[in-house]
DNA sequence: CTGAAAGCGCTTACAG
DNA sequence: CTGAAAGCGCTTACAG
């Protein structure tokens, strides 16, 4: 069957010196009062690689090493049949920086169901434990779960802004306040002010981001918003009667959490023969995910996907190395992208 | 720092039995010469639940000899930036998988140059030992890897039929002859008898198996086939003169590897005052990946990458179980995918 | 029916 | 500068 994987007595034996300064070679533990000669660190290497000799990462962890694995953990399926565009740029940045700080990915497939539902703990057992540390991606299910993982000392950052009571949990986000002032601001520069904000009725951190941007750029352009204009509603209730509604009391222009707001905007407009961005404008507080007829370029701003995971990862190795006390929030900026969903307002020549 | 959990020896002194005791109800070992009295399950199980404990995976691991992580190999990036659709699928298939067989997914990330290219062997040394077994993914560079890996008797299984001189991989495959052979007497059963093959110069397994299926359509139709239908030509080649020539001797019908060679006979289509299927037919042996025109359904099959990926998890951990010696080779059946870009040949009533 | 012991493959003080 | 030893938390023959 298959063959005995070298051990580390192997290497020490092969090599003329004992288990521990294989292990000492193997982790460069050069530091304080250990110093490995020259030649005794070239002879243990020159039989790790003539019996191709691999550290196992199991006995590495239990014995309180390190075994240069970064966990990844999704609570859904990492590679979602749906949307997987979303994720995708994440791995993409993960695993460009991971091979640029030299570690290996380990994805928790073994805890979830067949629905690709997973937790992070397993019988009160926590088996991300197996790596050094790990990046946890996409929506959560409870927070109880990292406030757990946060109490234990398990080094881990989020993709992603995420907020425990009690505590700053380490992440990297996406800087949606500003963003989204961004987008209000170019409205106002088309000479929009009555902008209304369409979100979704579940409320998440970077809902809340999106909200406070909204009114920040009202705030600082010195414009008045009517508090009707900001709605959170479901996918449902998002009907062309409500966006009706919103015209007639002199919107201009949409602002939008989701796609299926986009979706509802446009079939309005087609309901009531009116065209986007002639009779109002509509963007997007974020980027345009899904297969739109190619003629629309949606009005938003790019979440920094790939930047956010390579961010991930680099703050997530400076916390395990430990020498140094990063901030342990770290926000990335969106950028603007103009797109043809917006339009002057009719009859405004300048703001 | 991480707080300290319960271990088996504080349940065994909890309960007034040895630590071994506890590994025995707890992995419910009562077969052969193994017995625990009801009683002492019974006082095991209370002190469990009273102090809260669960295994320590980790450990259990290392006692048993296994870790319990496939790798993922690739000798491109795993998440590549380019042609993401092409992998994508097949990362479904494992994770689905190695989730249902209760496995952990190790991604060599660390090999790598920031090119994303990588190899098996790094300075002569192996990283794929750090898991049990791994699933080989992708184009290789160069078979001598493969073979020195499949020489140390390293447990893999490689997604696509690969051949090496000294022996016998394990691989999940597509069936490339079969499939190939269905569209080429689809054709056939539309009245088309001069066929071309356009591949591409580079030959691979996948190609190989192309070919093979092409000229084994025509042999076991009984019809005779013009050596000089037969083309390995690269992008730049396949000029639309070339196309010319081929349509002028009688062509009636292509066959082709790759997505290049659709886009050149579009354009011949459109250099000639041609239109596909009316004029010529066009078939694709593989699956219609990038992003044509909506109207354009292409005839071809589909790769069955989720079950390829799947069946991967599934024959390594057959390997590995290593109580059965499974088939290690697996060719999975494409599916035919009828499109609109084949059309029953001009004049022609039945054939 | 259950305990004592060895071992899984490492790391890390502790000696020298 | 390096070795011998203990220990990480389990499992599995081996005794009794």
């Amino acid at each position: 069957m298959m063959k005995q994987r070298p051990r580390q007595i192997d290497v020490a034996r092969l090599a003329g010196v004992s288990p521990a300064t294989v292990s000492l070679v193997l982790n460069g533990r050069t530091g304080g009062n250990v110093r490995i000669s020259l030649q005794t660190r070239e002879r243990v290497l020159d039989a790790i690689r003539e019996l191709g000799y691999v550290a196992n990462p199991v006995a590495r962890n239990l014995a309180g090493g390190q075994n240069r694995l970064l966990g990844i953990f999704t609570y859904e399926a990492i590679f979602p049949i749906q949307n997987q565009d979303f994720y995708y740029p994440f791995l993409v940045g993960i695993e460009e920086e991971a091979t640029a700080v030299g570690y290996d990915l380990l994805l928790y497939t073994s805890t979830g169901g067949p629905d690709g539902r997973r937790s992070i703990y397993h019988d009160g057992i926590n088996r991300l434990g197996l790596a050094d540390g790990a990046i946890l991606l996409g929506q959560e299910r409870e927070k109880g779960e990292l406030v757990q993982l946060a109490e234990e000392g398990y080094p881990f950052v989020f993709v992603g802004r995420r907020e425990i009571p009690g505590g700053a949990l380490a992440y990297v986000g996406a800087d949606y306040v500003t963003a989204t002032a961004g987008v209000v601001e170019h409205l106002f520069a088309l000479g929009h002010r009555s902008i209304a904000y369409l979100g979704m009725d579940i409320t998440h951190e970077s809902a809340q981001d999106r909200e406070v941007g909204y009114f920040q750029a009202f705030q600082q352009a010195g414009f008045t918003v009517d508090p009707e204009w900001f709605q959170r509603l479901d996918r449902q209730a998002t009907t062309t009667a409500i966006i009706e509604e919103f015209l007639c009391r002199g919107v201009t222009a949409f602002v939008v959490e989701h796609d299926s707001a986009v979706q509802a905007l446009y079939q309005a407009a087609g309901d009531l023969k009116l065209s986007i961005p002639i009779d109002f404008s509509v963007a997007k507080l974020g980027d345009a995910l899904s297969g739109a007829p190619l003629s629309i370029e949606m009005t938003g701003f790019t979440i920094p996907r790939r930047e956010m995971g390579a961010e991930a990862v680099r703050l997530l190795t400076r916390i395990l190395d430990g020498n140094d006390l990063p901030t342990r929030q770290v926000m990335l900026p969106c950028r603007f992208v103009p797109g043809n969903t917006v339009a002057r307002m009719k009859g405004v020549r300048n703001a």
